[in-house]
DNA sequence: TTATCCTTTTGATCTAAATCAAACCGAAGA
DNA sequence: TCTTCGGTTTGATTTAGATCAAAAGGATAA
């Protein structure tokens, strides 16, 4: 409790980001990292060729910025999808207060390792998984991350675009619609624009593990 | 130099692992990160359906084993390519260390964070590219890294399977072999079996960004 | 040497998803 | 109210890469 007292005191209660504010861009100089307290943003980078590539979408609980570790500056840039609010943590004071709390390195190391088997099985799913499988596994992600925060895991609203889950995904607009379509022709969701339900979870487990 | 001496203590040179050898296995209990000293090895996971996934290469010079951090258990296996050998850097003896050496810490934290720059780039690349891009971009990989340790960019032994590439890409060992035939065609690279010259390092390039 | 096994290449066909094209459906404003 | 403008859906066609099939190398052993 003492620890949390501590970490509380650094930790800065950010102002809401409207729809479509930057948390920060690729090459800003990397001093915290943020947890998103409500509401939802995606990661992107900037191609070569200059066309955007969705790399995450970030709901409540989850914490963004770690990218920017390495080199001191941030890989990405964070967009809001909707009205959000973050919790900023300031690097060096955490680095500092990691003295006084040695579980909190640990902690930090966990986080990305975490990360790291994140994307390491979005690597096998983008490599392996047909359109319907990608899809699924979306789905499902967002409901178990729903499901951790106490939020309802069958019944949710999408707050991403088609245009943002295709891209993520490296799907065109026309597959991610015609995939709901299929989804629900099948009964497994049942989905209107943006709000979606989950009606048949076990259904969409297999679709998203390869039917 | 004195940093350098005490982590030269607690590293351990390995016997050299023979081809087809694992280094450790998936949720073997975590207790060391791996450097490759000779050779190459990849890392693979099993998918819930029990087929074999190539999450990464990895070559001389390259740190493996940091995906156990989080769950104190592998998440991957790692089998040698080739005939390699590997530095074995035990954990708890580091950990016990980054306390006498400050920036060790930092330097781990350095190593996580590249590892997630890269597989970012890995999904951005299995998530947009097509065949020819994917393999063009292995192949400027391998080269670069060859580069930094001062082995040749341009003429070199491909390590792994023309099978282990296509896991690895989301391809299938056709579609491998039919690009690289192709690539031979254009004059970028000349190619007998694994043996493998970049003949025209521009046009790779081109190629690996989507012609 | 030939035989066996494994990897790689090449060719013919098929298919999932992309592309091209158009219609549809709110939401925001005039 | 009607109109415009995103975002989304649906349909027709095309294509990159998968699949199916077979031949060609290369390595190891008898």
């Amino acid at each position: 409790m003492d620890d949390i007292d501590k970490l509380n005191r650094i930790i800065q209660r950010g102002k809401p980001l409207q729809k479509g504010e930057y948390l920060y861009r690729t090459n800003d100089v990397f001093n915290a990292v943020f947890a998103i307290r409500s509401g939802a943003v995606k990661a992107i980078s900037i191609s070569e060729k200059g066309d955007e590539q969705v790399m995450g979408f970030h709901l409540l609980g989850e914490v963004v910025g770690m990218d920017g570790l390495a080199e001191n500056i941030y890989n990405n840039s964070v967009i809001a999808l909707e009205t959000s609010s973050v919790c900023e943590i300031p690097f060096n004071r955490l680095e500092e207060l990691s003295l006084l709390i040695p579980t909190l390195q640990r902690h930090f190391l966990l986080l990305m390792s975490r990360e790291i088997k994140h994307d390491q099985q979005l690597i096998a799913l983008l490599s392996k998984g047909s359109a319907e499988m990608k899809i699924s596994t979306l789905l499902l992600n967002i409901s178990t991350s729903n499901g951790l925060r106490h939020l309802s895991t069958n019944n949710f609203t999408l707050p991403m675009s088609r245009v943002d889950i295709g891209n993520f995904l490296g799907l065109t607009i026309e597959t991610v619609s015609r995939i709901f379509t299929r989804l629900q022709k099948n009964k497994v969701i049942t989905i209107d624009n943006r709000s979606i339900s989950i009606t048949d979870t076990s259904a969409l487990r297999t679709a998203s593990s390869g039917a």
